[in-house]
RNA sequence: GCCGGGGUAGCUCAGCAGGUAGAGCGCCCGGCUGUUAACCGGGCGGUCGAGGGUUCGAGUCCCUCCCCCGGCGCCA
């Protein structure tokens, strides 16, 4: 059995509705405006806005009085009859006949002019607006974009524990909880949990919560994320870069097919979208990167990390995003495979988008080799030991393998053209904010 | 962790040669009104982030602490 919808049309079916037709709309009032002739009352549910009328003439005093009573943000009922008239939003109001006040609201906080600040507070209440509505709904379909891709390609999702007893890289950003009187930590990463599954699964993906607590004081850095990893074996670094290319695609054009109307509300410009389907994504090794840099006169030499400025200045030669690759090895993680060619560099690669947004997506191909894999442990000071069932993935059948992670919520917010990372995200956690 | 900005009415902010605390919005009352964040008049509303100090007197000067915002580093 279907969900029923009990006779109701919602705000955006009532503006296909014929003049004379009666109707039912349920929803939150979002705008009232009381006038000497007629009450308006604007009434918003999760699709848009249509605006009703009662005129006070020949309505009956009950209905008035309760239109009258009536605050911003009660949940009402409304029946009533269709009318065409331009001085109504999007050319069509209801007539209101009948009007029942579901639940009465307070007087809601939120009038306009507020802080961030105040707002963060009242997350609960500002989740209602009308762009932080439209933002979920494109973070829905950038997810879908995502999906459908995956399984167009068939790769395999699987879930991955969160609460783990070691971590991938470093040690110092760990949320610790407390396991039954162990140490244990929540997530930051699930690629050694993915890589474990390419032995049966060969291509395999998964969407996890992931935390990090570096005190990061940044536009683009949540402590909880929606980590997107995939982790395939047989696949090059070069296949992996393809892939992923693929992927950010099939998530920018799910967006541009179903969310036209949300990206007018959230005001993105969509050329550059349009224009990141058109072109194959540009690659450039750190090698270019770092030229590039000294010829724009900035002072940085082979070896030295790339950091936000520079970012932001790589990205000026690119309108769509773009691969960073080739690293030298001492700025990434010991698990990146080594070139053969070059003992000091990485197969590693970053994805950056464009419009200063940055890096979306981190990916390598992945040492497959025990011995280069352990010494590479060594190298960075960590214990061999405590990495003991990763190294034996190298022991058992080893094979040539990449893979990747991907903030969600990094691509949402470039996607959505969002100034800020909290807002593609529901309930954020940054900064030192856990309420509500 | 570092650099910069800030905490004054429910909300957004002004006030600083130290001298009895202000505006706009909201709310309440009245007026006007097919309104689009409506408009006009009146009213209610404040331990000036916390603690300590200087002073006849501190929102204003000094010290300590807390919180928030923008950015850096780190990363996705």
């Amino acid at each position: 059995m279907g969900e029923q919808n009990e006779g109701f049309n919602s705000t955006k079916q009532i503006l296909k509705l014929n003049e004379g037709e009666k109707t039912k709309v349920r929803g939150w009032i979002y705008r009232k405006r009381d006038l000497a002739d007629n009450i308006f009352i604007v009434v918003r549910d999760s699709e848009g806005i249509i605006q009703t009328v009662l005129p006070r003439k020949n309505a009956p005093q009950d209905l008035v009085s309760l239109a009258e009573k009536s605050t911003i943000e009660s949940s009402v009922v409304i029946e009533g009859i269709v009318k065409n008239d331009e001085r109504a939003p999007g050319g069509k109001e209801l007539q209101i006949e009948n009007l029942s006040i579901i639940g009465l609201s307070d007087d809601f906080p939120i009038k306009g002019g507020e802080s961030i600040d105040y707002l963060l507070d009242i997350r609960h209440l500002w989740l209602r607006s009308r762009k932080l509505t439209s933002i979920m709904k494109i973070r829905q379909s950038v997810l879908e974009g995502l999906r459908e891709y995956f399984k167009k390609n068939n790769w395999w999702e699987v879930n991955p524990p969160i609460l783990t007893q070691s971590a991938v890289e470093g040690g110092a950003t760990l949320f610790e909880v407390n396991f039954f009187n162990k140490k244990a930590y929540l997530s930051q990463s699930a690629q050694f949990y993915l890589e474990v599954m390419i032995f049966s699964l060969e291509k395999v993906w998964a969407i996890t919560p992931s935390f990090r607590a570096e005190k990061s004081r940044t536009r683009r850095h949540l402590y909880e994320y929606y980590h997107l990893e995939g982790e395939a074996a047989w696949m090059g670094m070069k296949d992996m870069m393809n892939h992923v290319e693929g992927l950010i695609k099939s998530a920018i054009k799910k967006v541009l097919e179903d969310r036209l109307e949300d990206l007018e509300i959230v005001k993105r410009d969509t050329n550059i979208l349009e224009n990141s389907l058109k072109t194959n994504f540009p690659e450039i090794t750190y090698d270019e990167a770092i030229l590039k840099l000294k010829n724009k006169g900035i002072n940085i030499k082979w070896g030295d990390d790339i950091g936000a400025d520079e970012e932001k200045v790589l990205t000026e030669y690119f309108d769509t995003p773009f691969f960073l690759t080739m690293f030298p090895k001492h700025l990434k993680s010991f698990y990146m495979k080594i070139d053969d060619s070059r003992p000091d560099v990485v197969l590693g690669f970053d994805l950056e988008a464009p419009e200063g947004y940055g890096e979306v997506v981190g990916g390598s191909q992945r040492e497959d080799s025990y011995e280069k894999l352990y010494k590479r442990i060594v190298e960075e000071g960590y214990n061999p030991s405590d990495y003991q069932w990763y190294l034996d993935l190298r022991k058992y059948g080893t094979v040539p393998h990449s893979g990747y992670g991907l903030g969600v919520d990094r691509l949402v917010t470039w996607i959505a053209g969002l100034d800020h990372i909290r807002d593609s995200i529901p309930f954020p956690r940054f900064r030192e904010r856990i309420y509500p």
